[in-house]
RNA sequence: GUCCCCUUCGUCUAUCGGUUAGGACGCCAGAUUUUCAUUCUGGAAAGAGGAGUUCGAUUCUCCUAGGGGAUACCA
C-alpha cells in the first residue's frame, strides 16, 4: 500500500518554524517510500481564516521546495460530507444529541475540578429519551465513546500510549449550528482521501486517542500514527514569537537560505548517526520515522546560522547573486544594472567565503556598486593617514603603469610598492583596502582590485589620497 | 486538578548492557593569513536524583524531581 502522508494546517497565521518542520518530515517520509504528500487546509474555523494566511502558507511551503501532490483539500467545502457521517453515527445510535448549554457545560468541570476528577463531559445526554429535549434550544450532537476499557494508540515515535476511557469525553461532532468540529473533518478526510500515515506535533496525541474511537465506531481502518515533539523555545518554553516562532519568510527576509532552514529542521529532532550537512537527496534517501527522537528540541540560532554559512559558502554564484540584487536595490533604492550585477557575480567567490546569510552577502557587496568618492567609515578613515596617503598615491602611479589588470599582476605590483616603501603588506593593504571598499572588512584585496578594473580602482585610491 | 509525554556537554544529538560516553554548533587557545572570514590543530564541557534487576548499567524496571503537552460548540 502506498504511502500516504498529509499536512494540514489551519489557516490562521503564517507558516510558524514547527509547521515547516511538520510538513517537512511528512514531504520527507512520502518521498522516501514514493508515496504521495498531500496538503489540506482546515479552514473550518471561518472566523480565524485568511486567505492571506492561505497564501502565506503555500509560499511557505514553496520557500522550502516542498511541493505536494494534487490540488489542496479545502476542509470547509466538505462541511457536508462530515455532516453526513455524523448523521450515520446518529442513526446507528453511537452519536446523540446533547442539549446541555455551555453554562452547564462550565460549571460541571468545574466541580469535577473541584473533586479531583477529569474536568469532562459527564454524558448527562447520552442515554436520555429524546422527549427529553427541552424546546427551543439547538443541540450538539456528541460521539458515543466508550466509557470502559482503554484505547492504545500505536505511535511510531511514541510507541503504545495507553489511555484509559473513562478519560476521554463524548466529544462533539455537530456544533448547534449544525457545522463539524474539527474531530470529525480530521477523520473523515483522512480517511476519504486515504492517508494512510499521520504525521503530525505531539501536542495532538490525546486528540489521536478519541479519533482513533471514532474511526473505530464507524469502522474504517486507523492510520499509521506518528507525534514528533515540539520546537521549543531557546529558554525551554513553548517556543513564542520572541524565539523563533516567526513565520519562514521571516527567515527568508533575515538572509537565510531555504536548504540550509530546511538542513537545521531536518536535524531537529531526527539525526542520521554523526551527519550533520545533508542534502535533500540524502534527506529523502535516509529518512525514516525510528530516528525521530522523542522529546522537544529547542530552537538554536547559532547553529542555523552556521548551517546556513556553510550553505552560502557552497552555493552557486549566479544563485546568489539574484538573491543579493533586489536586496541591494532595496537598500540603494535604486535598480541594479546587469553591469553591477556582473560585478557582483565575479566578486561572489570571495563575498561568499565571509557571509553567514543572504543580507550579510548584500552589505558586504555594498562598495563595489558604490559611486565615487566613497564615503569611509570611521575606521577605514583612520587608516588613510599622511603618510598612508603618500604611499597609496606612489602605488597608484605604479599601478597605472601595468599593462595587465588581473590579479596575479597585481599582487606582483602592489608587494613590489610594499617592498619599495619598507612597508610590510599589511601596512600598505590595510589603507588600500580602505581606499578600495570604503570598510576595513572585504575579500582579498588583490581580487577586491581586480574585480573593481582599472579606473575604479585608480579612482578610488587617488580619491582616499587626496581627501 | 486530571491524563499523556519527555530528561546524555550551554544547545542539537550518537550510543540500541561492557566505550577513555562519540560528533556538531557555540565557547577558549593556537596555526595559517593583507583585513574579516574560511581552513586546520588542541581544549574545557554531559548521562536530573534515588532505589532496584544484573557479574556489569547512560542503556532495562520503579519512585521522586523538573520540563512539556492535552484537557473548548479552536484547529
Amino acid at each position: 500500500m502506498t504511502v500516504v502522508t498529509r499536512f494540514a494546517p489551519s489557516p490562521t497565521g503564517f507558516l510558524h518554524i514547527g509547521g515547516a518542520r511538520t510538513a517537512l518530515f511528512n514531504w520527507l517520509y512520502a518521498r522516501h517510500n514514493k508515496g504521495k504528500f498531500l496538503l489540506r487546509i482546515e479552514d473550518t474555523d471561518r472566523e480565524r481564516s485568511t486567505d492571506a494566511a492561505i497564501d502565506a502558507i503555500l509560499d511557505g511551503l514553496n520557500w522550502l521546495g516542498l511541493d505536494w501532490d494534487e490540488e489542496p483539500v479545502f476542509q470547509f467545502s466538505r462541511r457536508e460530507r462530515h455532516a453526513e457521517v455524523a448523521r450515520d453515527l446518529l442513526a446507528t445510535g453511537k452519536a446523540y444529541y446533547c442539549y446541555a448549554s455551555r453554562e452547564e457545560l462550565a460549571e460541571m468541570r468545574e466541580t469535577a475540578r473541584a473533586e479531583g476528577r477529569p474536568p469532562i463531559y459527564d454524558g448527562r445526554w447520552r442515554d436520555k429519551d429524546p422527549s427529553a429535549a427541552p424546546a427551543g434550544v439547538d443541540p450538539v450532537v456528541r460521539f458515543k465513546s466508550p466509557n470502559h476499557g482503554e484505547t492504545v494508540v500505536r505511535d511510531l515515535v511514541q510507541g503504545d500510549v495507553i489511555f484509559a476511557n473513562q478519560q476521554l469525553d463524548d466529544m462533539i461532532l455537530l456544533r448547534a449550528d449544525g457545522t463539524p468540529t474539527y474531530m470529525l473533518s480530521v477523520v473523515v478526510d483522512d480517511h476519504d482521501i486515504g492517508v494512510t500515515d499521520i504525521i503530525r506535533g505531539d501536542d495532538h496525541l490525546t486528540n489521536a486517542a478519541r479519533q482513533q474511537q471514532l474511526i473505530e465506531a464507524i469502522g474504517w481502518m486507523v492510520p499509521r500514527y506518528t507525534h514528533i515533539p515540539l520546537i521549543h523555545g531557546p529558554d525551554g518554553a513553548k517556543l513564542s514569537k520572541r524565539h523563533g516562532a516567526l513565520g519562514v519568510d521571516a527567515y527568508r527576509d533575515m538572509g537565510y537560505l531555504p536548504e540550509a532552514l530546511r538542513n537545521y529542521l531536518l536535524r531537529l529532532g531526527w539525526s542520521h548517526g554523526d551527519d550533520e550537512v545533508i542534502s535533500t537527496e540524502q534527506a529523502i534517501d535516509w529518512f525514516n520515522l525510528e530516528n525521530v527522537g522523542k522529546s522537544a528540541a529547542r530552537f538554536d540560532f547559532a547553529k542555523l546560522e552556521n548551517l546556513n554559512g556553510i550553505y552560502i559558502r557552497g552555493a552557486d554564484d549566479a544563485y546568489l547573486t539574484g538573491l543579493v540584487a533586489p536586496i541591494l536595490a532595496e537598500k540603494t533604492g535604486q535598480d541594479i544594472s546587469p553591469n553591477q550585477l556582473k560585478l557582483i557575480e565575479k566578486a561572489m567567490n570571495g563575498l561568499k567565503e565571509r557571509a553567514k546569510s543572504v543580507n550579510s552577502l548584500a552589505e558586504s557587496s555594498l562598495f563595489l556598486i558604490a559611486e565615487r568618492p566613497l564615503t569611509l567609515d570611521d575606521k577605514a578613515k583612520s587608516l588613510i593617514t599622511e603618510e598612508a596617503s603618500a604611499v597609496l598615491t606612489r602605488l597608484a602611479d605604479r599601478l597605472e603603469a601595468l599593462e595587465d589588470w588581473n590579479a596575479e599582476d597585481l599582487e606582483a605590483a602592489v608587494r613590489a610598492t610594499a617592498e619599495a616603501e619598507g612597508l610590510k603588506l599589511g601596512k600598505i593593504a590595510q589603507p588600500l583596502r580602505a581606499a578600495l571598499t570604503g570598510t576595513t572588512v572585504s575579500p582579498g584585496i588583490f581580487d577586491v582590485l581586480d574585480v573593481l578594473g582599472r579606473e575604479q580602482s585608480i579612482g578610488r585610491i587617488r580619491d582616499a589620497a587626496l581627501a
